[in-house]
DNA sequence: ATAATTCTTATTAATTCTATAAGATTAATA
DNA sequence: TATTAATCTTATAGAATTAATAAGAATTAT
């Protein structure tokens, strides 16, 4: 199957629910884990990234806790994307043209690329802030969503 | 990493040779898996989804090889890369929205399902016979790919 | 019959993914 | 200063997937 990791899944979920509460302060992980109903432990692994990224900021200690970095429509989903998952491209070579040796004369090589591109574009159309919206109207509609 | 398996990127390359040979009979599995530098034993493992698909007819035995089984023009690279890859979602709730009871109120599962959407339209406005097109026009510019 | 070829099935090493766990570090507060 | 609440770091490990190899069965042209 063509994936996108758990790192990029998650990773995007803990993104918009710190930028659903952006502006009320630091969020527990405990509380984006039960919200977004991913485990602490492995949110801990994928937070670090974020951070580094400069998407979120951390503060440890008693009331401590994440806050997102920007405003959430000041952040596009392909630059999360390519943070979690490190580049977006489908296919290495893209990235990295020296692990096949195929690159110059090979079309599908081309293909992939522009397939790449796509994505990239699609997702750099979106900001967090565009989820948040789209969040709020699904709330609008479907008051208990989150009590199914 | 995003990523398309070796199953859908050797899987393409195989089809794309076939339509480079397009009129000239059978192939023999031992000649795409050459000139596509991809090992026999592992192509072998990939044609059955490609024949069951319709895309390819096999004959056995003494002269017998692979044969593409319409033009290419008139297979999408979609229609190839969904046989291959069993679908061409980035994630599994897209084509399976049980594997998920969050589907109704997640945002980020409307995300992924129209980047995947935009994943389809683009491999579908492209054709086998695009692709022997752009690697013709290669070949001509640089008539020694071949041999380097 | 024989040789050439695809087809089928098993096996396996390596890698990646996902998750869990335990403890170290930091900071607020009583 | 001691305690508590939180993030940070590191290690471990089971499971799944990937990628490749191998061996032989079935089929067909000559």
């Amino acid at each position: 199957m063509l994936r996108l990791s758990t790192k990029g899944r998650y990773g995007t979920r803990v993104m918009l629910e710190l930028a659903l509460n952006y502006g009320d302060g630091h969020m527990l992980l405990k509380d984006i884990a039960e919200k977004q109903d991913i485990s602490v432990g492995y949110l801990e692994q994928i937070m670090p990234s974020l951070k580094a990224a400069g998407f979120i900021h951390a503060s440890r200690g008693a009331h401590g806790g994440y806050t997102l970095a920007r405003p959430p429509s000041e952040i596009t989903l392909s630059e999360v994307v390519i943070t979690l998952e490190g580049s977006i491209s489908l296919v290495e070579c893209i990235n990295s043209p020296e692990v096949c040796d195929r690159v110059d004369f090979c079309v599908t090589h081309e293909l992939w690329g522009e397939v790449s591109d796509k994505i990239e574009s699609t997702l750099r159309s979106k900001s967090l802030q565009d989820l948040v919206n789209r969040h709020k109207k699904k709330e609008k509609s479907h008051p208990l969503m989150y009590s199914i």
